[in-house]
DNA sequence: TGACATTCCGTGTTATAACACGTATTATCC
DNA sequence: GGATAATACGTGTTATAACACGGAATGTCA
């Protein structure tokens, strides 16, 4: 019998219902599977942020994106893309170049330096999802991830 | 069918393995989850952290908390616990007094007026937390609830 | 075409998070 | 009992997040 929340986090009480039970579940979870990654990023100085940006850029290939397109792709809402930008750039990890097209628009490419990075995160990252989840096999991954595409609507 | 976690994030390729979208939906749904939930404390001036400061607390009872253990009860990790408490302490919710058994430590207790706040919030929470996951029923909700579990290991 | 609204982006500022370190108190061990 | 280690907490500092605002470019509509 695995540790269960309560216990986890020390709490006496009940849950005041399943869904306070799976808010929590879910915002437990996803510390802990932070945090691995986050230990594994740290070597290279990059943020969590950072890395999710760098894998946006790679998937929209050599067109890149603007400012705007990489916001809506990052998983967490982030409202000072621009400073991220910046500092990703100060690093060498991304260039931008201001769209002729549209002037307002800036568009962000990745630099030789950083799609080699994230190429090379590839691995350990995969490596750590497996660990992660290695309690789970194939069909409860699959019925974690649809129950939580349901709760996201 | 709802729109899966590719289209979210407009991601064009499929996910590398089932641990990386599971990683990835327990990450957007966390956030999605979060944003509701700050959203709701907004107008009460109240971080996330503090919110559950107030309920470690409560459940502590009169006895209260030293800053490590609610440290150690916080969800997500929390490395300056020290401040976050000067601030609500600031705010009037809480009320720290140097332990006489251990000189090291700091008792925290809740003011009247934290213990009513936090009180006060719990219907409002109740029925943000039954609409995020009115999507599941009960069944479905334990299943999540389980799944996480048994990857927290 | 000109006024107005909208979009895109950066920046000033404040608040908070993160990390490393220092001090006071208690525990341990000889 | 005294030296040493371990624990609990706070703080100095830097980095980042969050919010609001403003300027430049573009779209809209009479």
């Amino acid at each position: 019998m695995t540790p269960d929340l309560r216990s986890e986090l020390r709490q006496q009480k009940p849950f005041g219902s399943l869904a306070h039970e799976a808010f929590l579940s879910v915002a437990r979870t996803e510390a802990l599977l932070r945090d691995g990654i986050e230990r594994l990023l740290e070597p290279h100085e990059l943020t969590l942020a950072q890395y999710n940006v760098l894998r946006v850029l790679r998937g929209a290939e050599s067109a890149g994106l603007c400012r705007n397109e990489i916001r809506d792709r990052l998983i967490t809402r982030m409202p000072d893309v621009s400073r991220l930008l910046d500092r990703m750039e100060a690093a060498g990890l991304i260039h931008r170049v201001r769209s002729t097209e549209d002037r307002r628009q800036v568009n962000t490419t990745l630099t030789a330096r950083g799609r080699k990075l994230v190429d090379q995160l590839d691995a350990p990252m995969a490596r750590e999802h497996e660990r992660q989840f290695k309690q789970l096999d194939a069909k409860q991954l699959k019925s974690l991830i649809d129950l939580l595409t349901l709760a996201r609507g």
